[in-house]
DNA sequence: CTATCATTATGTAATTATTACACAATGGAA
DNA sequence: TTCCATTGTGTAATAATTACATAATGATAG
């Protein structure tokens, strides 16, 4: 490209692209993962939490910065792990259609970028907020997520498909469950993620061969069962094993 | 977000960004991974190929483009890595300083963000075009590579990060060999990208026992020492170990 | 108070995968 | 013909993964 064809591009801005950022924001609870969704203004229709990066933001800080809006928490597990840019990505006049009550439909680009992330919250935590042009945001379970707007489903498929790589390089487990919790939950966790079952007993041998899990004297009452100890994670261990080199998950 | 302000940012275009690619296209040649690199007119400065993504594309498709150009390579395997969005990416000023007589420092947004994507390649079959910034276009050998412009120098080695994970989930050996090639040949590529010295004896083993590799009749001829059998990869076999679910690499 | 229910906690043996390790064979060059 | 560099290959030891079953316990219901 010449210096004269750049000037002109420019000036016409043909190379600009909206470039948007959505999350993935994932729960756990009820020994079931959650994802956050927003119910749009006077409709019935769903998308992620997400928005415009502003020039202003780095990427990462605009995640942050609306998993802060959506859910209130600062430090959180965030994780890009894709950019989406087909062409098109969406059927652009049915969205300009369901949506056009809240957005003129001049406003939608031709093509638009997405950033994807997936974030890991403690449920328990998080007080879901919506944002200016949605009027409800609530957790729904990953195995009955509705039909989305956008492409939002297929984000959502490949934010899981992205965990589950991830669950082999890093203890997400603790960033999804609160800080005390009893074997039997992580493993539930685990085998949402990984989508198998998995043997307690061999579980439970590789999670504390490990090292970096506590367990604590107490154990969690008001079961109807036999009481499950609880655990933590034990974030000096990590740290120092991951110095050593050698960690390695399921 | 409401309705008039998200007019107004399209007016101002305020939230479009600068949107580019950047290619690491990786080679294998004399027993090491090899990087395409261009040189930049008027200047002794080094960058990756890439370049602003068109309206009219999918990002796939401007990555394929960019190959495409830089290589005379049609059929190439390609993989988007991750998308560099940090605030500032690299130093500004510096960039306009050294680029300026190919551009005005007008152009250059404040904040640019680019899609990595990294490219295995038969080093053989390209031949390396310059484009229309730059006046050379040559193969680096990955462990000389100079200080790059803009943030490439980190682009490459997260793309190397990637593709060590990559190389666990794929066979990706075969992108970058010829359709011929030895079992050292093989081994030393693992050992490259891998960064550590493998056992030819448990290499042998492990590679044998994926079942996606034909050993030919031939052998490597005009070595002084032994002649090394020739493999092929069976792609058909892969397909149906793929299919079958069950295929982990090294 | 006791029995029942649901669930937790845990060990061992078999199988499979990984690692460690050495030397004879061979093609070309000297 | 000898020498050199490199290829081709097997076995034993160790480590990791899988398969598998039962006693303990806390709450609840009778």
């Amino acid at each position: 490209m010449h210096k004269n064809e750049l000037m002109e591009q420019r000036e016409s801005k043909d190379y600009l692209s909206q470039l948007t950022l959505d999350c993935v924001i994932l729960g756990f609870n009820e020994g079931e993962l959650k994802v956050l969704l927003l119910r749009w203004k006077e409709t019935q229709e769903w998308s992620l939490p997400g928005g415009p990066i502003l020039q202003s933001e780095s990427i990462d800080a605009a995640a942050y910065r609306i998993l802060k809006e959506r859910t209130g928490l600062n430090d959180i597990f965030l994780k890009q792990f894709h950019t989406f840019g087909e062409q098109p990505r969406y059927n652009l006049a049915e969205i300009q259609e369901k949506l056009k009550h809240l957005i003129d439909p001049e406003i939608w680009y031709k093509r638009a970028v997405t950033i994807g992330y997936y974030a890991l919250v403690d449920y328990a935590k998080v007080s879901p907020q919506p944002d200016e042009l949605t009027v409800e945001c609530k957790w729904w379970d990953i195995k009955e997520i509705p039909q989305l707007l956008f492409d939002h489903n297929h984000i959502i498929q490949l934010a899981l498909q992205a965990l589950q790589i991830e669950i082999n390089l890093q203890p997400i487990g603790y960033n999804l469950l609160p800080e005390k919790f009893t074997m039997p939950e992580l493993q539930r966790l685990y085998e949402t993620i990984l989508d198998r079952k998995l043997d307690p007993r061999n579980f439970y041998k590789k999670i504390i061969s490990l090292g970096i899990l506590t367990r604590l004297k107490e154990r969690r009452k008001g079961v109807s069962h036999k009481a499950p100890y609880l655990y933590k994670f034990d974030k000096a261990a990590y740290e120092a094993k991951l110095k050593e080199g050698g960690l390695s998950f399921l």
